[in-house]
DNA sequence: CGTGTTTGACCTGCGC
DNA sequence: GCGCAGGTCAAACACG
């Protein structure tokens, strides 16, 4: 400003050749000052917005990292370099506050805008501190225990199973889950909110006929237990894409009603995961995001939340998510005597009686109706939701809810079924649907799912497979991939396409396309990869 | 023979 | 401390 004031006097005294010239030079001196005042104003908002952006980056890159491990690793890189040698707890428990960080997407809370710039500062020391450093940060980050360390600070909160198989691996140590909490509990005091938030699960419930749920991983039975309460046993999973993958999951019949089967997965994939498999992951893996950044919330009311999208959405937009999700739900196992770890269940065995026939619904709701939980419900009449839903019979197959107007929304309507009993699935209840009502206008669900696409990589994998499977005729195995991203860009002309579907066929487009889908659909893939 | 499943034993946490 | 229930382990077993 002062610089500002010494170049216009600078000029002014040249043209000071009448009074009212003079005055005339003054006003116009000033409103050039104004002008870049509010040119600074405006750069420093721009400034922020940038701040903002990166940070959002940075968020999204983590989050993410499974899918995009190059881009992750470079950062993770550079936070392993920055702490000074500790023992191993330490840094498990730093790390585990950071993905625990991660989990909240919002970014007016303190917690991301700290780590975010701990890492920031920590990239910045780096560099100040030379190259031995870096190359030193290098070498741990390629190294293999240090890649397990990366996986430690996985975005998600669910990773302390994993923690702990790290902790035995790297460190040498085996330690009971209970000392490792012990003694984490006797160094941060908010280390019981941490490990109840670690322990989130997403359940999902769901008609199917088949043992288990095919979510696109690869999962190994370690064990099977008779609950109380249930007169049929729940199986245990743990994943085997990775040896040291700390997602499991159990499988149970529900008591009340044999055909559902409720799947709960906890944890997140420390590895990259097929195409297929992603669908489910980040619906989980968002649920739980979605569930732990609510953690501190004090309100567990979710109706009258102002936000409606749906769980693989979750994944994509967090941001809109956390913003909108103030409230979450907090769901527990009536059956479990274990402690109450935070759970969120998807249901998608309840049909809207309304719209049962072509619009079937996602819900998210309390794991069982016994619980005085609350439930979050997203209003299926006022936004389109789309959720690819994992069907058994070993194939991924993609649900959608075609609700009202948000054509974007419908369009991203995946293909389903390849098999007759998938589709008869498909055509019970293969959506999920969520139940809260909030004032959410369709132009600014488009605008969440559109900033869900353009800025969520997994998420335009997922859609990318998809409709490369129902425009390329069900090339599923090539939906493996890693060229989601150039499939997506064709995302707008297959967009128009199945506008034009639904406008020929009158119908909402997931039924026509999945029907297409699964009268085409070859049954060569169809193989339960659970088993 | 390798891989995955089964199943009884064991561990842990919690309530009484 | 004891019992109960959930969760996990690991040897035995089955299968291709």
């Amino acid at each position: 400003m002062a610089e500002d004031k010494v170049s216009n006097d600078s000029v002014s005294p040249h043209e000071e050749e009448d009074c009212s010239k003079e005055g005339f030079k003054e006003d116009e001196v000033e409103s050039a000052i104004a002008e870049m005042s509010e040119v600074r104003e405006e750069n420093a908002r721009l400034k922020t917005l940038l701040e903002k952006i990166e940070k959002d980056y940075k968020s999204l890159q983590m989050r993410f990292g499974d899918i995009c491990p190059p881009i992750l690793e470079a950062e993770k890189t550079s936070f392993i370099t920055d702490p000074p040698p500790r023992n191993d707890q330490q840094v498990d428990q730093e790390l585990e506050l950071v993905s625990l960080c991660l989990g909240r997407r919002n970014p007016s809370e303190p917690k991301i805008k700290n780590d975010n710039a701990s890492c920031s500062s920590t990239i910045k020391n780096s560099k100040e501190e030379g190259q031995h450093l870096k190359e030193e940060g290098l070498k741990l980050g390629l190294d293999f225990s240090s890649f397990k360390e990366e996986f430690k600070s996985d975005p998600s909160p669910e990773n302390s199973a994993l923690d702990q198989t790290k902790e035995e691996e790297t460190a040498g140590e085996t330690w009971p889950p209970s000392k490792v909490l012990k003694t984490m509990r006797s160094d941060q005091d908010d280390d019981l909110a941490h490990a109840s938030a670690k322990r989130a699960r997403v359940s999902v419930r769901a008609r199917c006929d088949t043992p288990t749920m095919n979510d696109g991983c690869q999962w190994r039975k370690y064990g099977q237990k008779i609950a109380k309460g249930n007169p049929c046993p729940r199986a245990y999973y743990r994943c085997t894409v990775a040896p040291s993958c700390p997602v499991r999951k159990q499988v149970q019949r529900c008591a009340d009603d044999m055909s559902i089967l409720i799947t709960t997965y906890e944890g997140t994939h420390n590895h990259p995961l097929p195409i297929s498999a992603t669908a489910m992951a980040s619906t989980t893996s968002a649920a739980a995001s979605m569930l732990l950044s609510g953690s501190s919330s004090s309100s567990q009311h979710i109706l009258g939340s102002s936000s409606s999208i749906a769980p693989n959405t979750l994944t994509s937009n967090l941001h809109g998510l956390n913003d909108n999700l103030k409230t979450r739900p907090y769901n527990y196992f009536a059956n479990s005597s274990s402690p109450p770890f935070p759970t969120i269940t998807l249901d998608l065995t309840i049909p809207n009686p309304s719209t049962a026939n072509s619009s079937p619904q996602f819900s998210m709701f309390p794991s069982t109706p016994r619980l005085p939980s609350t439930s979050l419900s997203f209003s299926p009449s006022q936004s389109n939701v789309v959720l690819p839903t994992l069907w058994a019979n070993g194939n991924l197959n993609y649900g959608a809810i075609p609700y009202n107007k948000s054509y974007i929304v419908n369009s991203l309507q995946l293909p389903a079924g390849r098999t007759s009993a998938q589709e008869q699935l498909y055509n019970q209840q293969p959506y999920m649907q969520k139940n809260y009502q909030p004032p959410f206008s369709d132009q600014a669900l488009t605008e969440t799912l559109t900033k869900a696409i353009t800025s969520d990589p997994s998420f335009r994998s997922v859609i990318a497979a998809a409709i490369t499977t129902m425009v390329g005729g069900g090339g599923g195995a090539s939906a493996t991939q890693p060229n989601g991203n150039n499939k997506v860009e064709n995302l707008g002309k297959n967009l128009k396409w199945d506008e034009q579907m639904r406008k020929q066929q009158s119908q909402p487009a997931a039924f026509s396309i999945s029907n297409g889908a699964a009268a085409s659909a070859t049954t060569g893939e169809n193989r339960d990869q659970t088993n």
